[in-house]
RNA sequence: GGAGAGGUGGCCGAGUGGUUUAAGGCGGCGGUUUGCUAAAUCGCUGUGUGGUCAAAAGGCUGCACCUAGGGUUCAAAUCCCUACCUCUCCGCCA
């Protein structure tokens, strides 16, 4: 969410930005709300001062045992009119409300407005002396994933992984809690999978995108699409001490996507489904420090892929790509040799103050002694499904088994490879 | 799922319709005292929003805020309804 005043100050600069975005948001609407919205405050609280003054004759007179019957009649009908027109008003206020959490975030300056661009690319192509295969045919001749059965226990675009599909799996998850809780700092923090409405929306899901989310029929609970959700929404509605920041969790989840709509491409293995596992990242930082974090974070992401030898490149999203709350947003995609394609497996951004403001998540600052709004990131540290399709293809060998990347070797007993 | 008790500021806690302008305490900030620390003592203290003044920091002023949303009333922390959350007991349960 933006703040308002900012908007009000910075008009041109928030319309600019939506036209990078290519968002249908009205703009000039909206604007014309504010304004009359300010009227109707303006309008009730000059009422209700009337009221307040009034009533406090009311209170004096029954002090002084006189009758107050007169001031009554009259405080009465002030009364009356602040209740017909907040009636209005209320209507105007929630419009207003829900607009507001309407507007996408305003991307950085160096965010590109054209189209992505490639940062940084690392490691070399694996040349292979055979037709690459893709990823299902290898996993089912090795019996390490059963679409067909997934398929039946729930439905298309689910998995279920066997035997050292499954170990393979759980390795890849203890291997990036390990790293970024060891190494990279970060406090391990396990939530819940569901969450209500208010969580959503701090995180921007809601109100914009309810129907691409996962809701139960009986609760008003919401499947998470990813860790950021529950992780981020931790401190909501809470102050946090300076001392504390910058706060960095590390958090394994299930994510949960409709996908809805995108049948039809990449729908096929493990590269679209409706459930996955991800290693998620988020950060709670000084205003100040954001961009420097998200730097670091990028790395941190990126070095899970390098230890796997995988290769990969990073891309700025432009702001046409972007996600609705971020500011400003990196994606690392890497190399899937069976099907040809890079796949995106993570995606760090800073979402500066936006989701701090739509979740009142703040912090003391302790030279001006006010309370103000933190900054939040988040990044994938990384995400599974794909990255197993790109361990599975980059790694197979003649034989049709697949070699174990060395820094997982450890979390499967030393094996090194696996065999039908 | 059933029965009951609760939700008050950064924290604890008083407050059952009209100086509540939320008592009192803790914490925090500042002053005095002090060789230093501690103690004592005095003062200050939240958030949001509208208007206005100011280059800004901020000032002045109005309104709202006692979990949230409705309602009753001239007037609500206080009465009523609904939701959410917490606790206790019972039931069910990995």
């Amino acid at each position: 969410m933006l703040d308002i005043k900012f908007i009000r100050d910075n008009v041109e600069l928030v319309r600019e930005s939506l036209k990078k975005r290519n968002s249908d948001f009205d703009f000039e609407g909206f604007l014309a709300l504010d304004e009359k919205r300010r009227r109707f405050i303006k309008e009730i609280d000059l009422l209700r001062e009337e009221q307040n003054k009034t009533n406090s004759q009311v209170s004096a007179l029954l002090k002084a045992k006189k009758n107050p019957k007169e001031k009554i009649e009259e405080v009465k009908a002030v009364s009356r009119k602040v209740s017909e027109i907040e009636a209005e008003f209320r209507k105007v206020k929630d419009e207003f409300g829900n607009q507001l959490l309407n507007i996408p975030n305003v991307p950085h300056s160096s965010v590109p407005v054209e189209a992505n661009k490639v940062v940084r690319s690392q490691g070399k192509l694996r040349k292979f002396k055979f037709k690459p295969v893709n990823h299902i045919d290898i996993a089912q001749h090795l019996d390490i994933i059963d679409f067909k059965r997934s398929s039946k226990v729930a439905g298309s675009n689910f998995s279920l992984f066997k035997g050292a599909g499954a170990r393979i799996n759980r390795a890849l998850i203890n291997f990036m809690l390990d790293l970024h809780t060891k190494k990279h700092g970060y406090t391990e923090v396990f939530p819940p999978f569901l969450v209500n409405r208010a969580s959503m929306t701090t995180t921007g899901q809601l109100p914009k995108f309810e129907e691409d989310m996962y809701k139960l029929k009986h609760d008003d609970y919401f499947l998470i699409p990813t860790a950021e959700v529950p992780v981020t929404n931790v401190y909501r509605d809470e102050v946090l001490d300076e001392k504390q920041l910058p706060v960095c969790f590390a958090s394994y989840t299930a994510c949960f996507r409709r996908e809805s709509g995108s049948y039809g491409k990449d729908t096929r293995g493990l590269v679209r489904v409706h459930q996955f596992d991800k290693v998620e990242l988020v950060k709670f930082v000084k205003p100040q420090d954001s961009y420097k974090e998200l730097d670091k974070l990028l790395a941190d992401a990126c070095k899970v892929i390098e230890l796997l030898e995988i290769p990969y490149r990073v891309a700025v999203l432009s702001t046409q790509e972007m996600s609705f709350a971020a500011a400003k947003c990196y994606d690392i995609e890497i190399y899937a040799p069976g099907i040809d394609k890079w796949l995106e497996v993570a995606s760090c951004s800073n979402f500066g103050d936006f989701q701090a403001r739509r979740g009142n998540i703040r912090y003391k600052d302790k030279k001006t002694g006010k309370n103000a709004f933190l900054h939040t990131l988040n990044g994938s540290g990384v995400a599974l499904a794909r990255l197993i399709v790109s361990i599975i293809e980059n790694y197979q060998e003649k034989d049709g088994s697949i070699t174990i990347p060395k820094v997982l070797r450890g979390y499967l007993d030393g094996k090194r490879r696996i065999t039908k």
